[in-house]
DNA sequence: CCCGGACCTGGAAGCGGTTGCGCTCTCAAG
DNA sequence: CTTGAGAGCGCAACCGCTTCCAGGTCCGGG
């Protein structure tokens, strides 16, 4: 037994399908009674109708195009966890795309399965190159980027400058004058993270700040997460000159230079204070002080800045459709931060 | 500019919009040459089929249903990440069905959205009702459950029961003879791992296999995460007997029971051993014995069966349709697993 | 009593492809 | 030279729904 289809729910509340169609979705005017009877007759066939077939007539897909670099990192599943609430409960399909590789970027952008799959497109910190941004635009969909701002798109993301900038100052109001940063490497996949040279900005921006030296011999950089935080740490603790205190420019890059001082039987706070940025969840788990962002915030954002979009401005007009969000980002003082040794509230 | 259709790239080729379709689909005869101006037409119009008409006319979607509980869980990313990774090479997109809360799948699983809109199903451990499944088997397409296996359709998994077996089995071999269990609790959504009852029959079933008891006294449970896993440690060690090992049901809870234990100031594994399950990627930074299982290899796994489903059986005959795949797991030792104290090797 | 308008509903034309069927043409065998 | 097999390609019929347009009813007002 096929799926039924829209004249079988028509025949048997014994109206046309021009009626079912209306009833089901509610536009325009259908008598209640009417109605009900279609709605009966739907729900006792179990009729779903056919997004291929409505789409194709109707020219909306209900769908939304994600696009992310990961899914298996923090940050991005929880923008996944945040969009994909939003826009189930708005009666979207989420079509993920996962592109990990700049290999799978290029052909996905130039293949652009996109085209007219989806009503909406969201990109998630992805790194783009011109020519994406171009293919992006020539879909002339609408549109939100997260994570990354986009001159005449709507985006909703931090302010990654001041962010990493709170996490100095705040080293900085504790009494440190050496103030180390561990940043991440691209990896294998050939991919940083977006946000990496505002994060190093940030930190060098708000270390100048404060009439402090950016002494190159205070920085050192790993590969991307945990492995790569320990041993950027213990490149610096083989340095020439050793910091009282690092800012990572992520919490994961915090967690691997916690291990490698442990095991270097160095005390945290006590010998070396370490803030990390991003509030991961394990974080707390292990008492690292940072600068949180609410991702799963971000990714709700973004949702309905998309949504807005959708059933308002037909993309590209003034509006919502070019605002920039910018979310708030608090610093969340734990244990891992403290004066520096030797050093006394006057 | 709209989009060009079927047509205009038949035009430009000076051919029939049926041979284009040909040319692109790469089905049916057509000559080498006539492609070759069609498939030229088609990429200097940027031409892309629209998939809603292509699936409508020809029944295929090429999109597949994911289906999982939860995306920002490590386990859970690491499958998504497996079965995109693999079904975007294959040409399908995926859509991307979050469904955290039991109200959540309750109203997805009446309303179905799923029913026309994709070619095949992947359920990532899912805790179903049996309404649920029904639901499922009712819309008859390709469909393969990854963690948990399900009568008569394909999955792919792990064996829980011997995998926890394996980490006290471990212990046992260390000569440990009061081993505790560290269990997860549901969470608000409603939802255990739908491994758990394995789990923890594995643990029972591997301790009375080892001649020990199984002691109550020495199990607890905590919610979700790193902080159940504090807790539940936490309640273990005020308990009226202890144990000289844990083993914690996921690593998770094996992280948080290694954070209370330091802060109790008692050494791993001096004073007490600790074994996880899953090899989570915090596993190998804190220096956690576990027994490994690769989430990423499942997700494959369970994409590539239903590949095999959607261009060849035509779900529901014997063949690949009913395989339960069982992946190896792998004892993963680390520091935290040592022989009791006050035990010496004969 | 007649007419205009509001309100419902049905007919039918697509939406943009796919594909069965059949026509045309080429070429080798009879 | 005739005939038949194939290969290539076009015609047209859908796929299942949405929506424009027009027709039919029912009312209230003139």
């Amino acid at each position: 037994m096929p799926r039924p289809s829209i004249y079988d729910v028509a025949a048997l509340a014994g109206v046309s399908a021009a009626t079912v169609s209306r009833s089901l979705g509610g536009k325009s005017k259908v008598a209640p009674e009417t109605r009900q009877r279609v709605l009966d007759a739907a729900q006792l066939l179990s009729y779903v109708a056919s997004p291929q077939a409505s789409g194709l007539a109707s020219g909306r897909t209900r769908a939304i195009g994600v696009v992310v670099p990961f899914v298996t990192r923090w940050f991005f599943s929880e923008l996944i966890s945040g969009v994909t609430d939003v826009l189930r409960d708005s009666g979207y399909d989420v079509v993920l795309y996962h592109l990990g590789s700049a290999r799978d970027r290029d052909s996905f952008f130039s293949r652009m399965p996109l085209a007219r799959r989806v009503d909406g497109v969201l990109t998630c910190s992805m790194p783009l190159t011109d020519e994406h941004t171009l293919a992006l635009r020539a879909l002339d969909l609408p549109y939100v980027s997260i994570g990354s701002p986009m001159p005449g798109r709507a985006s909703v993301g931090i302010d990654e400058v001041a962010a990493v900038g709170a996490a100095v100052n705040h080293l900085v109001h504790l009494g440190h004058t050496r103030i180390g940063y561990l940043a991440g490497e691209p990896d294998d996949a050939d991919f940083g993270f977006i946000s990496a040279p505002q994060r190093r900005r940030g930190f060098e921006l708000a270390v100048a700040a404060a009439g402090l030296e950016v002494d190159p011999r205070l920085q050192a950089s790993g590969r991307y997460g945990t492995r790569g935080g320990a041993s950027a740490m213990a490149s610096l603790l083989a340095g020439p000159v050793l910091p009282t205190a690092v800012v990572a420019e992520y919490d994961e890059l915090a967690l691997g230079a916690l291990l490698t001082l442990r095991r270097a039987g160095l005390d945290v706070p006590g010998d070396l204070s370490v803030v990390g940025v991003d509030d991961h969840e394990m974080a707390e788990v292990v008492d690292l002080s940072t600068v949180g962002q609410d991702v799963h915030e971000q990714g709700v954002t973004g949702a309905r800045l998309l949504l807005q979009q959708l059933d308002g401005a037909p993309a590209g007009d003034g509006g919502a459709a070019e605002a920039v969000h910018v979310l708030a980002t608090r610093l969340v003082l734990r244990g891992s931060t403290a004066p520096p040794a030797g050093w006394r509230t006057r």
